[in-house]
DNA sequence: ATGACCGGGGCGCCCGGA
């Protein structure tokens, strides 16, 4: 059989339930993670999710960030927050989740942006990748284990519209390759996506300027894998088509299918 | 298509996003 696992960041799960259900009906994703729920754990709308064979793990804290799971192939040992995840202003924030899908070890996190170089959001950001790279060190690798959702970087020149217009800002810097590179290096490898137009499988286009029209997009949305996922991996894209419309969130569904 | 951002919280010529 296949399972689908699906990577999103939804930009308010209030703003977006109608366009998530109609997603997840047309595209019978089995998990799907999601990133910016802007909204509480309490207030998310977990019922229509149920109501459609969805079991839900969400942890929101309000105005911002935000991440669940939702599966229809099994929710177990859900974890809340990474095991030593840094603070930033002294509270933790709501950017990791963990669950066990189909016997799926499976990771939804939200990057912290780094907003700017010389910002301390932007340390806070390294040391949020570290805290996910001492977490995946810790894995139990003889079953299924993935990272997936909104890493905040560019993993290479080739994953921006045009590396020179990002000089000196955040999201393509050599430390927060590094720091991915460290993460990765714990044995997960990348799954990378086809594109489902153009060359490049973006996974975000900002609002402005026309961004999406103009395809400037970036591919900061990932899902990493250890070698018992990977081997098991048949197919992934970017559905685009997503970003498309009135009402649409800034980035478009990674979906990694799989002989599970 | 010939465009010119969006969501939250709550009315701040706000903040944050990337």
């Amino acid at each position: 059989m296949t399972v689908r696992i699906v990577s999103w960041n939804i930009n308010s799960i209030t703003a977006r339930a109608d366009r998530l259900a109609a997603w997840i009906e047309a595209n019978t994703p089995d998990v799907v993670c999601l990133q910016e729920l802007k909204t509480t754990t309490e207030a998310f709308p977990a019922q229509r999710f149920n109501d459609a064979g969805y079991a839900v793990a969400a942890h929101g804290q309000g105005r911002w960030n935000g991440v669940a799971i939702l599966s229809r192939v099994g929710l177990d040992h859900i974890q809340r927050d990474l095991t030593d995840q840094p603070a930033f202003n002294n509270a933790t924030e709501a950017r990791a989740i963990a669950a066990t899908c189909n016997g799926v070890r499976i990771w939804s996190v939200y990057v912290p942006n780094g907003r700017d170089i010389t910002d301390p959001h932007y340390e806070y950001k390294l040391n949020f990748l570290g805290a996910l790279a001492a977490e995946a060190a810790n894995r139990d690798d003889s079953s299924p284990y993935a990272i997936t959702g909104d890493f905040n970087v560019c993993p290479t020149d080739d994953d921006i519209y045009d590396i020179d217009a990002w000089e000196g800002t955040t999201h393509t810097t050599d430390a927060e390759r590094a720091a991915l590179n460290e993460l990765q290096e714990t044995n997960l490898t990348e799954v990378y996506p086809r594109a489902l137009k153009y060359d490049q499988p973006f996974t975000f286009w900002d609002y402005r300027n026309l961004d999406f029209p103009k395809n400037r997009g970036l591919r900061i949305d990932l899902l990493l894998a250890n070698p018992s996922l990977m081997t098991h991996v048949t197919d992934a894209y970017v559905d685009r088509n997503e970003r498309k419309g009135k009402g649409a969130s800034d980035h478009a569904p990674l979906v990694v299918d799989t002989n599970l």
